[in-house]
DNA sequence: TTGTAGGCGTTATCAT
DNA sequence: ATGATAACGCCTACAA
């Protein structure tokens, strides 16, 4: 382990070619069964792995993509917005790189450091996946400059060109907001959103409003309150909210950190749930159902986000003239408690997951 | 995009030699102020990133270390090991190796496939950080022939000779069992282990049996119950334990997914807790204040268990001879409800972290 | 089946 | 302050 052993060596100590060497690696024919043994032994007893970079160099091919992700912990505020999410992406990614062949670099932008994270990461990828809000929209343009890009949750904007995948938020919210009408006749509901700039946010307001809308319920051009994704945040949102006015028959929210913090605002102002009013979330995380009671959500496949995301940045890798392609994914309703129907939960699948070029 | 610029078409267009566009890209000295600024522009204008690859191979130093951990999910049962664990993991080790410059690749070792996957990572990073149970000793033997490892969660075993991190799961398990025994006088208590193979686990049984010992209560030599480190699996253990005797005063579990499943059991069996059985669990994972009752627990640092792997590890990759060190991270005893103290929550350190070396 | 040799894109050592 | 020019370790025609 002194210093890394080199295919020349391996190659003198077999009595072959570093030619051949190369050849009994890469799982290549051309040669004999017993110098492939030979090869073998002699790679074994210098504990001798090919050097990547001179790999990388020669095949002009790194074997590694990168996965770019926000990192808001410690900003400012102690509390944390769910790791969560970010997490199943994470695993999905690794999923699909490794079943492919490729390793995932993984680096978190912290405030504004971004881009030049990401130009320090260009250099040791094939390619990038960006998450939402890792980065600004002229960041990932001129990264995706010179090389291939796929943004997550963030469908790119005008100006960029760039693969993209996502959820299909606001089918998801639109669901929730069918059974609170259609299953439980509530018409007075609000909304509570995440960050104002994070695009999973908008969009799932912008469900709310198309389902207000077909249901001939009154719009509303702005979220009713508002919580940071956070648990402390949604508590503040709801406490604001129940301030001003009279409590609504229905709160959605726009993730379940949120609406855990809801959860426990009503529950400090003595309001039942869902006997008073009704909560939903979004994101279908582990805690809503260990909490009480059960939260009523919209599961979104994160790890299949991150799946999907490598998969297309392979691809163009592969190819970086095939077209564009932007992958929406199915979002489903899961009905618990907290809206309130009965024990039976059951859950429905309410988009199709499609893909438009 | 269409095809990565290089250092020479830079150098070209700026019109200075590869050599300089390589020093002012370094931010090394010697070169002009204009220079510098023509080089920029070039760079800029042409969107080139220099290669890690080549970089690599010119420096001996990828500037990457690899994380390897174990993927349960879709091993036989449907059910699930808490990710969360091996997440924080994650984002501690990404952490350090950013802000030393460096960056992360990580893969999951699925069943047996661990040694290979090793292999193909070794090539790519400069060192290796090693999770529990991803690798068997013998292949972290081997591969720590060609280069440097660093083991979390697993103290290297005799034959191996590498760098560790790890918690204090004896004095954490230890800190419980006298809080049970000291303020709630408990007398009759069982433990409910992990998965047999996991040093975690048994590290934590033998934190009971020494506190047992030490106050004088009845020994025993293998745990009362096991259940896999999963929600399901604590659920089966308790239940199987229930059917065979009256219940204890209290269940000591050895993570808190277990202790979940327990609760859930108990709830079911109309045994109130903590007024009839206490329950406790460890790590501390984000569903411990959600669930009712709040469960008391035992936190451990898993952040810092990825942060300082890595700096540990890169402390070997710059200095390959310096002393084998291993780390030990304190754990935290966190009082809530589930144990049958009043809810003010308060919580002691139990250990000291040190470093033996 | 096997060997020879040039090239991959940077960095570092000498010069100048 | 800047420029040639060897490495760095592997791959891949091209030969043999």
């Amino acid at each position: 382990m002194a210093v890394r052993a080199t295919i020349y060596e391996v190659a003198r100590r077999s009595g072959v070619s570093t030619a051949t060497v190369s050849r009994v690696m890469r799982n290549g024919t051309g040669f004999s069964d017993a110098t492939r043994v030979r090869v073998l032994d002699a790679a074994r007893e210098l504990g001798w792995v090919p050097s990547g970079s001179a790999r990388g160099l020669a095949n002009r091919r790194a074997g590694i993509v990168g996965l770019l992700f926000p990192d808001f912990s410690g900003t400012g505020d102690a509390e944390q917005e769910s790791p969560l999410y970010v997490d199943q992406v994470i695993r999905g990614a690794e999923r699909a790189a490794t079943s492919a062949g490729d390793a995932v670099l993984i680096a978190a932008t912290r405030g504004s450091s971004g881009r030049e994270l990401a130009l320090s990461l260009a250099g040791k990828v094939d390619g990038l996946v960006v998450m939402a809000r890792s980065l600004t929209q002229a960041d990932v343009a001129s990264i995706a400059r010179s090389l291939p890009v796929v943004v997550v949750a963030n469908r790119a904007g005008r100006g960029v060109d760039v693969d993209s995948v996502g959820v299909d938020n606001r089918g998801g919210v639109r669901a929730v907001v069918e059974h609170l009408v259609g299953e439980h006749g509530y018409e007075d509901m609000v909304f509570v959103s995440g960050p104002a700039r994070s695009p999973d946010s908008m969009e799932r307001f912008a469900g709310f409003r198309d389902a207000l809308r077909a249901a001939g319920l009154p719009e509303r051009k702005s979220p009713d309150a508002s919580g940071a994704f956070t648990e402390a945040g949604g508590a503040r949102g709801v406490q604001a909210l129940l301030a001003g006015r009279r409590p609504p028959q229905a709160i959605i929210c726009g993730n379940d950190e949120m609406a855990i913090g809801a959860l426990g605002v009503l529950n400090a102002a003595k309001l039942k749930v869902p006997g008073d009013v009704a909560v939903t979330g979004f994101d279908d995380i582990a805690a809503t159902r260990h909490i009480r009671p059960q939260l009523t959500t919209v599961r979104q496949p994160m790890r299949d986000l991150g799946e999907q995301a490598v998969r297309a940045l392979l691809a163009r890798v592969d190819d970086p003239d095939r077209e564009r392609h932007d992958i929406v994914l199915a979002t489903q309703l899961v009905v618990r408690r907290s809206c309130g129907c009965r024990p039976r939960a059951s859950s429905v699948p309410n988009t199709q997951g499609r893909t438009a070029a």
